[in-house]
DNA sequence: CCTCCTTGTGGAAACGATTACACGGGTGAT
DNA sequence: ATCACCCGTGTAATCGTTTCCACAAGGAGG
């Protein structure tokens, strides 16, 4: 592969005046940058990245380390990081966590030797000081989704969605349709949306004058399977619950399998629902009603706000909005839907 | 961040030693390997990989470009990859081509600037020189699930699962149920995956004395939208087809689209069975049938091979066979699955 | 005509690691 | 005692860039 020299070389000038006309330094003559911008050409020249980097002390690489790459939320949100990223002149770089904090780390410490500009982490659960001291240390970090205390003393900005109103709709949806024993899969207790969405459905509850008694909280971890076996705790209580919320879209789809596999249906024998909205859930058996966050503009907004910290600007937390989307989970609701509201 | 020379400085010895120390170069002496770890721990010392490469030539680093990251066969594919690379030291810069030739260039030029030390490559329709001058100019490649062809004069090994003795299956299945008007929602023609699928599904027709029509080939790009276009020109056929096979699961599930929004019910008014198997198939309405990939296999396969070549060792072209998954989409079959294979 | 600035250029010093080479001192064989 | 060798170590070159600094040439202003 030649290098720059080569370049230097072939146009007849020193190697200096190739970076500079490269990098569109203003003080290069018309004739010369001609001339290198020529040779470039002949030779198919690439400047070395690694060579670069370690120069200019930047690598134009984003970090993304994410909880689960098989969680179609996830993929999305990586889609669309990686897309804006693009957009800005930025890679990025993808570590799968797979919701298991030892992996967390391995990512970091691998991003962070690799001295990637910047980090985007939806943190998981399971509490290392790793990320922390890396934000400390002056590596750009925005949380995206997830975030985890802690982080007061140093300036990480927290990307992620609201769903407390969507919640709320769909408690009401609920309980219009007639059900008054609700339950919830919760996420770990660690992550922000573990605890969140329970707090949110609780308070929803109330509002309707329903408690959320222990024994109808699941706990899940984000994984298909603990899906299955919260649901199979519910549907072996002496009273089961009539409605199941899963609090991600994985653990759904182990209550479909768990509801399925006893010979009961949904959501005739018992109601469920999700967050994380996936175009699956049009096609399941039912259709599954779902809150669905904006998760494009999610990923795009957290790559804007880390890229704004890295090259010097301020960065501010963002809150999305949620939304519900009404499927047939959770039985017929006529046509009046009082809450629904337009597409943002 | 502290770099060698601070190390160096602190445990009282030279660059040169800390850096042997710490690459376990035999010759260094106990004494001065324990100074070197204590000071290296005592300092939070990370060897800086961009220095590291510059010097070594090497990054430890694959490049993994995929067509399609929303794709839940191919986030298999890179989750499994991920994970084979990390056993093996490496790890993986994930580039999404989107189906885009163009995009796909751009990740691989991205990732030759980078210094990969290999390319793993599931190519996108377009032919577009730049792939394989990248392979003659040098860099370790391996292809996966897809290939093209033209990599005669370079030793490009394919990994990828032969799919015709289950395509051989399926339509002996719906041969059974009596369907006899067989189509295809095929995938672009330039890719291995989407004419290689068609002849498959051609030949095993023949078999029963079957023919393939045009009309009944369908044109897809592997996305949803085009599974739905297709089926619904089936769907406009004077004549239409009483069994959809689609080249991949996105297409079925854009298939699945298009019936269900005609008022038509799957198995009764028309079959479906789709390519690659995905859990999401298990919950759909109906259960869909499908050729099922060992994707795991594939993705750790294709490390291997491709660590062995970037090692110097010779890595030869992997085909594993692919299943058929009965469920229901396409009829009830009775009890008798007489070509049933157990699980490899 | 001299000075001062501007413009375009090249030489050489970084960046942070690895590694070839040299060297000093000990050891075993002759 | 001499020689050859091995072991542990340090000095310095090197990887491919960017960029600081020096410098030459030419133009403008006094």
């Amino acid at each position: 592969m030649p290098g720059i020299k080569d370049v230097a070389a072939r146009a007849g000038v020193s190697v200096a005046t190739v970076s500079r006309a490269l990098n569109r330094h203003p003080s290069v003559s018309e004739e010369a940058r001609a001339r290198v911008l020529a040779a470039v050409e002949e030779l198919g020249y690439r400047p070395n990245a690694v060579a670069r980097s370690l120069r200019t002390d930047q690598t134009r690489t984003l970090g993304l380390v994410i909880s689960d790459v098989m969680n179609p939320y996830f993929t999305e949100l990586a889609r669309a990081v990686e897309e804006e990223a693009r957009a800005l002149g930025y890679s990025v770089i993808i570590g799968n966590a797979d919701e298991r904090p030892e992996l967390q780390d391995h990512h970091i410490r691998t991003l962070s030797d690799r001295r990637i500009d910047g980090l985007l982490v939806s943190p998981t659960d399971g509490g290392t000081p790793l990320l922390l001291d890396t934000a400390r240390a002056g590596t750009p970090v925005v949380f995206v989704d997830r975030w985890i205390p802690g982080a007061d003393d140093v300036d990480v900005p927290v990307v992620r969605s609201d769903g407390r109103d969507a919640v709320r709709e769909l408690v009401a949806h609920l309980h219009r349709l007639g059900h008054r024993r609700l339950a919830i899969i919760a996420g770990p207790a660690a992550t922000t949306t573990g605890s969140e969405r329970v707090e949110a459905f609780r308070e929803a509850l109330a509002a309707h004058g329903l408690a959320l008694p222990d024994d109808y909280i699941g706990q899940g971890d984000f994984q298909a399977e603990s899906g299955r076996r919260a649901t199979e705790r519910f549907l072996d209580l002496p009273e089961p619950p009539e409605a199941v919320f899963a609090a991600d879209n994985l653990m759904a789809l182990g209550a479909l399998d768990a509801v399925r596999s006893r010979g009961l249906r949904v959501p005739d024998d018992i109601a469920l629902a999700a967050f994380d909205d996936i175009p699956w859930f049009v096609h399941t058996d039912p259709p599954v009603t779902a809150v669905a966050q904006p998760t494009g503009a999610l990923g795009r907004a957290a790559v804007r706000a880390l890229v704004d910290r890295i090259e010097g600007r301020t960065a501010r937390s963002v809150t999305l909005p949620a939304r519900l989307v009404v499927r047939r989970s959770c039985g017929e609701d006529g046509e009046t839907h009082p809450q629904k509201r337009s597409d943002p």
